[in-house]
DNA sequence: GAGTGGTCTAGACCACTGG
DNA sequence: CAGTGGTCTAGACCACTCC
């Protein structure tokens, strides 16, 4: 039986229930779920909870449904998310190369309206900006602007990204659980100001991705833009 | 109001309706919807049935909302989701234009090395090679290089895939459950060829996409490799 | 105080599965 | 025929914004 902690919603709170109950195998691979009638009953919430909490779960892919049959556990639980764009210092530290930043900008602003969209805030909401670029073994390699809701995040600006990782901070200072990210991918000529921040000669090729992170929960928690010097990145998607 | 179509689910007709009226420019980018309540009013249909339609029109991007305040649509709408998996076809007619190809090469080849890697099968193996300029409204859109092992597709060649799609062959033709994808992205420099055939500029981007895709089952059945304009494209991935 | 989005309840019908 | 997932209704309360 839940309790109605009206800090978070019953969806969520059930969603987590189940969740937990599938990774520490009380739900094993493949097996079938009680039926929502039956979820109901057991944790005391109504039929259209029930069915918010499924379809979470569901769109992450830890479950399926049959309709008419019943819901199972998936038998491979999906992989977590992707992982270039996930942590810089990781990525280049698997490569052998030192990561290092520039911190042109770390300050909270008002979300513009392109930001607050995507960050589903209202137009002038207090929002994190940061931009770096981010170098290996002291290359430019890219210029990444990051913008999080400063009410998700509040004093995270007494952080030195110049040396901390952004997400090593999210994860172990405000319990954040990563989880979904849709991306979308463009190649650009490089502007003066990208060329010059970046190195790179007039004319070069820019591949310019847009990210729009989530929580496992579905909050939406960071809106990133990142422009690679299209010489010395390719990414990698899937795996 | 809506009728009851019993074939689609009230909720999607609902969102395909505010959809078409986004996308048609009767909603402007950056307008305010009319509340949940009068959208239950305007169109006849419960309160859960609304929230359910502005709900997936929000996790596709073209639309947000501010608790207490409104919804709004978002004041640049996403690109339909493209991955290099679906179909030229479908993404094309999707945004509203007419696919063609020219057919470039179509021909069973003994496999090259990097192919047969990424295929899963020996060198000197025979592969199909299908190498198409694919246009949208007579502009070409991209250069497209797939590579199938043909024991797999025995006979496909039959097929005239300057009218043809690959994938509704392979689909209805041979039973294929397309499955997982992964893909290597960059961004390049147009080289002469590609320049000519994709009708470009000297020094002009190209966004560089391979993909190898595998069955349902898990089996490799192709590679991919698409060249696309960086101008008129950009990729979506995660929706 | 009227209106908003977000959440939640208690119930209902449908088309279908499986014993 | 009992049970399932999927869909849908009519209503409610909350915390908050805008006027």
């Amino acid at each position: 039986m839940l309790e109605h902690d009206p800090s978070r919603p019953l969806y969520q709170q059930l969603a987590d229930t189940l969740l937990s109950q599938i990774t520490s195998g009380q739900i094993a691979p493949g097996d079938e779920l009680p039926s929502a009638r039956e979820l109901e009953r057991i944790h005391g919430v109504s039929g259209i909870t029930v069915r918010r909490a499924l379809s979470t779960l569901r769109s992450q892919g830890y479950l399926y449904s049959v309709p008419r049959r019943g819901t199972y556990a998936v038998s491979a639980p999906p992989p977590p998310p992707a992982g270039a764009l996930r942590s810089f210092s990781a990525y280049s530290r698997r490569r052998g190369m030192q990561p290092s930043s520039i911190v042109l900008q770390a300050a909270v602003i008002p979300a513009e309206l392109r930001v607050a969209e995507r960050l589903v805030v209202a137009p002038g909401d207090p929002v994190v900006r940061l931009e770096r670029v981010r170098l290996a073994d002291g290359i430019p390699f890219c210029l990444q602007t990051a913008h999080l809701p400063h009410a998700l995040c509040p004093g995270i600006l007494s952080h030195d990204f110049a040396t901390e990782s952004l997400y090593t901070v999210l994860e172990q200072d405000y319990g954040f659980v990563i989880g979904r990210q849709t991306l979308r991918i463009r190649a650009n000529l490089a502007g003066p100001r990208e060329a010059a921040l970046l190195d790179l000669p007039p004319t070069s090729c820019i591949l310019h991705v847009e990210s729009r992170n989530s929580l496992a929960s579905g909050q939406v928690f960071e809106f990133v833009v990142i422009e690679y010097r299209a010489d010395c990145y390719e990414m990698t998607i899937g795996e």
